[in-house]
DNA sequence: AACTATTGATAAAA
DNA sequence: TTTTTATCAATAGTT
C-alpha cells in the first residue's frame, strides 16, 4: 500500500527507514486498539526502534498483560524453574558473544586479514563481494562529488557576475575622475569571458589519492589551490 | 477497507466477532512482522481473545522482550537495584547487543550498503580499505594457484615420462613384431621435447571470470578443456 | 509534515 | 474456516 511494492527487508536508508518506521508503529498502534475494542481483546504491544526507544500499547495495562502472559505460558509448560532467569542470561551473553565472534570473523575475512586455509574459490568468492562493495561505494563517491561540483560552479559563476558589475562600477568611476588610484580591487582576479567550462575543484577529499571517475575538465584561470 | 466503513465498538454478533478477530489478528501479526524486519525493530505482541485464548508474536522472543521492557521501564524510573549477579548479566547482554549492532552497521558499509548520509571522506576512506583488503586476497589468491600450478607442472612432468618409456617400450615391441595394433596408446599426446616452460592450469576457479595476476605463460599441447 | 497514487487489508457474502 | 470481491485504509515515494 504505497506508491510501490516493497520487498519486506531492512531498509537500508536509514532516514526512510525511521520514516517507515514511524509511519508503521503509529499504524499497528491503531490497529491493536481497534483489535482490542472491536473483538473485546486484551491487547499488549511493546516495541523498541533501532535506536532503543521504547514504544509501546496495551488496552488494559502492560502490567496486566505480562502477568497474565506469565500465568498462561507457566499452565503452559507447567513449571518456569527460578533458576532459570539466571541460566537464560547467560546463555543469551553466550549466543550474543558467539554471534559477534563470527561477525568479526567475517569482518577480519572482509579486511583481507586471516586467509590462512581459505581455497581459491572462496577467496574468488571474498573477491567478488569486496567489488561489488567498491563499485556502490564508488558510485556514490563520484556522485556527491559531481553534486560539490555543480554547486561550486554556480558559485563561481555568481561571484564572477559580481566581478563584472564592480568592474563596470569602477570604470565608470574612472571615467569620471572620481576614483582613488590606491584601493585595493575588491576580486583580484580579471573578467574572463563566459565560456561555460565546469569548473573542477575537489574539496573534502584527501590529496593522497584522487581516482575519481569523471573526466577532469579544463581548469579555469581560478585556482585555489597552489 | 472493506464492503462498507465500519465504527471502531465492541460487534455484537459473536460469530462476525471472531472471524474479524481472526482475520484482523493474522493482519496485525503480519504488520508486526513487517515492522520487525523492515525498521530493524525488536518487537512483542500479546493478544488474549475474548474467550481467553493467548496468541503471541515476538521478532525475537516474548522473554528477552518482557525483560528488556521491565529493564527500560526500571531504568525508566531510575531504581537501580543492586541484584548484582543478575545485573551484571543483562548489562553484560546488553553491551554484546551494542557490539554487535555497531559491528553489523560496519559490516554493512564495508558491503557497500547503507551509505546514505556518509560524506565523500568518509567513503573515500572505505574505498581504501576495501582496496587494501582486496590486494591481500588478491595476493594470497594469486600464491595459491601458482602452488597449484607448480604441483600441476610437476605431476605433467612426471606423467609425461611415464609415456616416453611407454613410447619406448611400445616402439621395442613394434621392432620385434609382437605387438597387437588395435591396442589403443594408454596416453594419447605425443612426446615433445621437454623446453621447462610452466603450464597454465587453472583448477578451482569459477570460469566466469578470469583476472588473476600472473602472465599467462603460453600454452603446451596438453589442453585439458576443449 | 502533507500529499496522492498504489498497494494492502478486510467487511460482507458465499 | 476459507475464498472471493468490492471497498476502504495504510503507506511509499514525493514535495
Amino acid at each position: 500500500m504505497g506508491r510501490g511494492k516493497i520487498l519486506i527487508r531492512r531498509i537500508d536508508n536509514s532516514t526512510s527507514r525511521q520514516v517507515t518506521f514511524s509511519k508503521r508503529r503509529n499504524g499497528i498502534f491503531k490497529k491493536a486498539r481497534e483489535l482490542a475494542i472491536l473483538c473485546d481483546a486484551e491487547v499488549g504491544l511493546v516495541i523498541f526502534s533501532s535506536t532503543g526507544r521504547l514504544y509501546e500499547y496495551a488496552s488494559t495495562s502492560m502490567k496486566s498483560v505480562i502477568d497474565r502472559y506469565g500465568r498462561a505460558k507457566e499452565e503452559e509448560q507447567l513449571v518456569a524453574n527460578p533458576n532459570t532467569e539466571l541460566k537464560f542470561w547467560q546463555r543469551e551473553a553466550a549466543s550474543l558473544r558467539q554471534q559477534l565472534h563470527n561477525l568479526q570473523e567475517n569482518h577480519r575475512q572482509l579486511m583481507g586479514q586471516d586467509l590462512s586455509g581459505r581455497g581459491v574459490k572462496e577467496l574468488q568468492n571474498l573477491e567478488n563481494r569486496l567489488e561489488m562493495s567498491l563499485r556502490c561505494i564508488r558510485t556514490k563517491k563520484g556522485s556527491l562529488i559531481q553534486q560539490d561540483n555543480m554547486e561550486l560552479y554556480k558559485k563561481v559563476n555568481l561571484i564572477r557576475q559580481e566581478n563584472v558589475e564592480l568592474y563596470k562600477k569602477l570604470y565608470e568611476k574612472e571615467a569620471t575622475g572620481e576614483v582613488n588610484r590606491d584601493s585595493t580591487t575588491p576580486y583580484n582576479f580579471a573578467v574572463v569571458e563566459n565560456d561555460n567550462t565546469p569548473i573542477h575543484l575537489e574539496l573534502n577529499t584527501p590529496p593522497q589519492e584522487n581516482n575519481v571517475e569523471q573526466p577532469s575538465p579544463p581548469k579555469l584561470g581560478l585556482q585555489l589551490s597552489p
